[in-house]
DNA sequence: TGACATCTACTATAAACATAGTATTCTTGG
DNA sequence: CCAAGAATACTATGTTTATAGTAGATGTCA
């Protein structure tokens, strides 16, 4: 897929999409992650733009929009937080997810989630070109 | 510390500052994450708005000057992960987590650390509302 | 001592962002 | 049929970002 960055806002706008699939302009506008008011359309300007920029589409329902993306959640947020960890991280993201984790109020719960995250990811061979992955302990 | 939100770019520049510790405009500038070329005076004024921003100050040094961030680096990374987990992942950093990994070829050293990072949480009382925290262990 | 390099201060500007108003079109209940 | 409500299209605007030029000060060294 061929698309223009997404700005923050947008970025926000795909998370809804992402999270709920093909969504109207004002189910966009409930959802915003940051419970923050905004016009009606101040939304369907951004989707609008997000159009020209490639990253959804629509298509008519009644006399509505509905809005779908049209880049995947992967594609996008994984070189988006690759420039970001770059930036500003020199490149750990050992070093991000420190920080993160030291603000987060994390639960139990997630952290098991993330235990269980690095565990997959290692099995399946996310290690680097020397070590051929073979099996640490626990989940 | 009272500071206004920094951009992307600033962002790079405090990391820089951080990584460093006082730099000059053009150490700064030298110094950028993305390798990007710039123009000695971009980073000059960037870093002359950061200081109005409440983000960095500095001192005379023969006929330079000396910048120093006057945030830290936790205090920054700290709300500005969270504000982006929150918009983009949902709050969840387990989600963010899992896409970083996907996307960055992370080595098996870095994924060790990992592990450590989350270990050492856990055992300070990482978890949730049960477990009082008590000391504040350093690497 | 004077030319040259280097630095800051100040100003400018193009592009992107976030936001929303106004006009117009469409649908539908009465 | 027509008015009310809801949606889109189009336009506008204030702000922030990122970038850099120009002018003037100052230090340096041959």
């Amino acid at each position: 897929m061929k698309y223009r960055e997404p700005s923050r806002l947008e970025m926000q706008v795909l998370s809804v999409l992402w999270e709920r699939g093909s969504s109207t302009v004002r189910e966009a506008l409930e959802a915003m992650p940051d419970g923050k008011a905004r016009a009606y359309t101040t939304i369907l300007t951004v989707l609008q733009m997000m159009e020209k920029k490639g990253l959804v589409s629509h298509v008519a329902q009644g006399n509505a929009h509905l809005y779908q993306a049209r880049v995947s959640r992967q594609e996008v947020t994984g070189p988006w937080l690759r420039g970001l960890v770059r930036q500003v991280f020199g490149g750990s993201a050992a070093a991000a997810l420190q920080h993160l984790l030291a603000e987060e109020r994390v639960s139990r719960r997630e952290l098991d989630e993330i235990k269980e995250i690095i565990a997959r990811h290692e099995q399946q061979g996310g290690g680097a070109a020397d070590a051929p992955v073979k099996k640490k302990g626990k989940a």
